[in-house]
DNA sequence: AAATAAGTTCATTAATTTCTGAACTTAATG
DNA sequence: CATTAAGTTCAGAAATTAATGAACTTATTT
C-alpha cells in the first residue's frame, strides 16, 4: 500500500466517522492528493478499484454538498473533478445549517414543554439563546476572513 | 401520537441524519421536552418502550458527548438525567475538534503530492489556511459569548 | 447474607446503508 | 443514423450498524 493509499483509506474513513459513505471521502482523498486538478470519473474509478454505481452515487454527494466542482472543456466529452474552492464558503454554510436545525429543534421542544418555569425550561433556554448567538456569529467569522485577505 | 411523541421521533430522525443512532436522539428529545430535570433510566425506558440495552448504550453515547449529564440523589439508587448545560462549551468544542481534524487531514494529503506547485496544490493551501484561521476564531466566539453575558 | 434494584455487557437478530453490475439514457462522433 | 463514450439508475447482494433480551455485575436494602 503507498503512501497515498493510506491516505485516501484515511480520509474515508474520517467521512465514515461521520455518518457518510466511505467511498465519498475516498474520492475526497484522491482529489486532495492529487497533483492535478483534472481528475476524471474513469480516472477515479482506475485509482479507487470501485463500481460505476457507487463512484457516480459519491461524487454526486460530494457535489451537492459543494465540496468539489466539476469542470469540462469543449471538445472532451469527460468532466473532471477538484476540491471546490467555494468549499470555504460551503464549510461554514454547512455549520450554520446545523446550528440552526438544532436551533429549531429546542424551540419546538420548549413550545411543547408543558412548565414553562421548570428549571429544565430555563435550562434549554440559555441553550437556545447560545445557538441564536452562533447562529449570527459564524457567517461572520466568513466576512471577517475575506477583510483580512484582501 | 401524542405531540411530545412526534417531537421525540423528530428528534432521532434528526440524529440519524447526522449518522448517529436515532434512539440517541430520541433521548435527547425526551429529556428537551421534559418538563423536569430527574428523567430516570426507567423513565426514559417507558416512554420509549426501547431495551435496557439500547437505553444503556445511549444514555453512555450522549454523557461521552457531553449532551447530558447524571445526577444523583443519596438515599435513591437511581441515576437521573438532564440536558447538560455545559453542552454550551460542548458544541463549540465538537465543532472545533472537526475542523482541527479536517485541517490535519488537508495537511497530510499537501505533504505527500508530489507536485507543490500545481493549481491544485496551491487551491488546497487556500483551503488549509482558512481552516487554521477558523480553529482560532471558533474558540473565541465562546469567549465573546461570555463577556456578554456577564 | 439473601433478596432486590439499577444498570451493563454481549451474542443474536433486525434494520439500514452502501456497493455492485447490468441495463439504460444522453449526447457526441464518424 | 449507427456507433461509441460518459455517466445514471436501480434491483439485489454485501456489509455495517443498531436494537433486543437474557445473563451478569454491583451495590443497596431488609
Amino acid at each position: 500500500m503507498t503512501e497515498k493509499e493510506k491516505y485516501i483509506e484515511e480520509v474515508g474513513i474520517f467521512y465514515e466517522k461521520y455518518g457518510l459513505p466511505k467511498m465519498a471521502g475516498r474520492i475526497l482523498g484522491c482529489l486532495i492528493s492529487s497533483e492535478t486538478d483534472n481528475n476524471s470519473f474513469e480516472n477515479l474509478r482506475d485509482i479507487l478499484k470501485a463500481s460505476k454505481g457507487s463512484i457516480s452515487g459519491n461524487i454526486n454527494l460530494l457535489l451537492n454538498q459543494n465540496m468539489i466542482e466539476k469542470h469540462t472543456i469543449s471538445g472532451d466529452r469527460k468532466s473532471y473533478y477538484r476540491i471546490a474552492m467555494n468549499s470555504l464558503e460551503n464549510i461554514m454554510e454547512a455549520k450554520t445549517k446545523s446550528v440552526t436545525e438544532f436551533r429549531i429543534i429546542l424551540e419546538k421542544g420548549l413550545n411543547i414543554n408543558p412548565n414553562q418555569n421548570s428549571l429544565n425550561f430555563n435550562n434549554i433556554s440559555d441553550i437556545l439563546d447560545y445557538y441564536n448567538f452562533l447562529e449570527i456569529e459564524i457567517p461572520l467569522l466568513r466576512v471577517k476572513w475575506e477583510k483580512r485577505n484582501k
